[in-house]
RNA sequence: GGGCAGUUACCCAAGUGGCCAAAGGGGACUGACUGUAAAUCAGUUGGCAGACGCCUUCGGAGGUUCGAAUCCUUCACUGCCCA
């Protein structure tokens, strides 16, 4: 149970006993375990922090259990507010379509193709009934839901709190139902829907309540944070190799253990080992993230990708050098440097660009540029700041 | 349905007629230092010109005024209290 993340020992032993009993049962009946996970369609690139859960559910494959992905196609029409201190936009239902379609290729870069089932819940949400809905509804108060963090926060601020955002800890525990389900895998911001709503619902409607997995949230690259595309501190999993090793080593090293505990394919044995190592010295912090940019990157590319980014990055980075690839931009005659800076995009305006020139940031073949209206002195390598390079010819 | 308060830049938030492109904080960006880390320090953070200046922006629309984020009308949205 790895990257398991309770905040709770009593919940965590009763979790762990009822897997054990489920696992024996199941094997009693000559079945695997059914488990699953539902992730929100909301945007079209996963990024890390998705595949954490799926990690796990991988995991679950590997040992010949039956894996539900659940693509969240219903539930998205309102929008998860468990990891949310605002009203989350609700998307149309071509946005959903949009969104599922690209998502599951992303997601076998982790499951396996061949055993993964994908089940939208608009399957089964959609046709409830309103009389069904008051039912399910029934089984919470009004409490349970205002003493969740995120809404008694906003309830506090005097922020809105729509009712249909109630029912996303319902509609979910209601696929638990629909799936049948022994397990059930989520983030911590997951354990009101997973553990309260969706093992309530499942019992109400007779079913034996589905096991929680609740995992650790994986920080961004603040290390604060959870991973989420609109905070920018995500690392999607569609990044080349290179950029996706870069953002691993800009992650700081107070959260290198959530990295490896959630998102490298280590073992437990071989994290502590390496955590002992940083503690007494043995190995430099930066040589340890650099491991694990590595593993990231064999992960969704492959061993000999994440070598050569481990090579382009050490050769940029650590020896000043630039890189091997990267775009180009025909010089135009008369062309100011200022020009040059907008045209090729390495800046929004021009009022940017003299921002930066002011700041010393401009560089032509390392040289710094001092002269926003000067005419563009010759083709090389143009620089804006550490990491926006276009070679000019 | 009634009363009151509110809506400001990426986010939070100050500003109640000219000195407001709008304080402060966060974030982001640049530079120094580094391990492209963190922390720290210095700076920048609407656009066009870059010297003066001009233009767009303070929920939407309209109005008062030489002049509006600030006053008035109206519309939309939110919170609180009452029903």
């Amino acid at each position: 149970m790895q990257g398991t993340e309770y905040g709770d020992e009593e919940l965590k032993q009763t979790m762990a006993r009822e897997l054990k009993e489920r696992l024996l049962e199941a094997e009693k009946e000559g079945r695997p375990l059914r488990v699953y996970c539902g992730f929100d369609p909301r945007t079209s690139d996963l990024h890390l922090g998705h595949s954490v859960p799926m990690r796990k559910l991988r995991q679950f494959q590997e040992l010949g259990h039956e894996v539900t992905f659940v693509v969240g196609s219903f539930t998205s029409l309102i929008g998860d507010p468990s990891d949310k201190d605002k009203l989350r936009p609700r998307l149309t239902a071509d946005e959903v379509r949009h969104n599922a379609a690209t998502y599951a290729e992303q997601a076998y870069k982790i499951l396996d193709r061949e055993k993964t089932r994908i089940r939208f819940n608009s399957e089964w949400l959609a046709g409830l009934s309103f009389e069904e809905l008051i039912n399910l509804a029934s089984n919470f108060t009004l409490q349970q839901f205002i003493t969740r963090d995120n809404f008694r926060k906003r309830w506090e601020n005097g922020d809105p709190i729509y009712l249909h955002e109630t029912f996303y800890s319902i509609m979910q525990g209601y696929d638990a139902h629909a799936l049948q389900t022994d397990v059930q895998v989520g983030g911590t911001d997951q354990l009101f829907n997973i553990v309260t709503a969706a093992r309530k619902i499942m019992t109400f409607l007779g079913d034996k309540p589905n096991i929680a997995i609740i995992l650790g949230i994986l920080p961004g690259t603040d290390g604060e944070v959870k991973m989420s595309k609109s905070l920018g501190n995500h690392i999607p999993l569609l990044s080349t190799p290179e950029d996706m090793y870069g953002k691993v080593m800009s992650v700081p090293d107070k959260a290198m253990g959530a990295y490896m505990r959630l998102v490298t394919r280590w073992t437990p044995d071989r994290i502590a080992a390496l955590e002992a190592d940083l503690r007494s010295g043995a190995v430099h912090p930066r040589d340890a993230k650099m491991e694990i940019a590595r593993e990231i990157v064999s992960i969704f590319h492959g061993e000999e990708s994440a070598l050569a980014a481990e090579e382009a990055f050490k050769k940029v980075f650590q020896q000043r050098d630039l890189p091997d690839v990267m775009a180009e931009y025909g010089l135009q005659p008369g062309q100011t440097v200022l020009d040059v800076l907008l045209a090729a995009g390495l800046v929004a305006s021009k009022s940017e660009g003299r921002r930066m020139i002011e700041q010393k940031g401009v560089r032509l073949d390392g040289t710094v540029l001092e002269r926003a209206d000067a005419a563009f002195p010759h083709p090389g390598v143009l620089q804006v700041g550490k990491r926006r390079f276009v070679r000019v010819k």
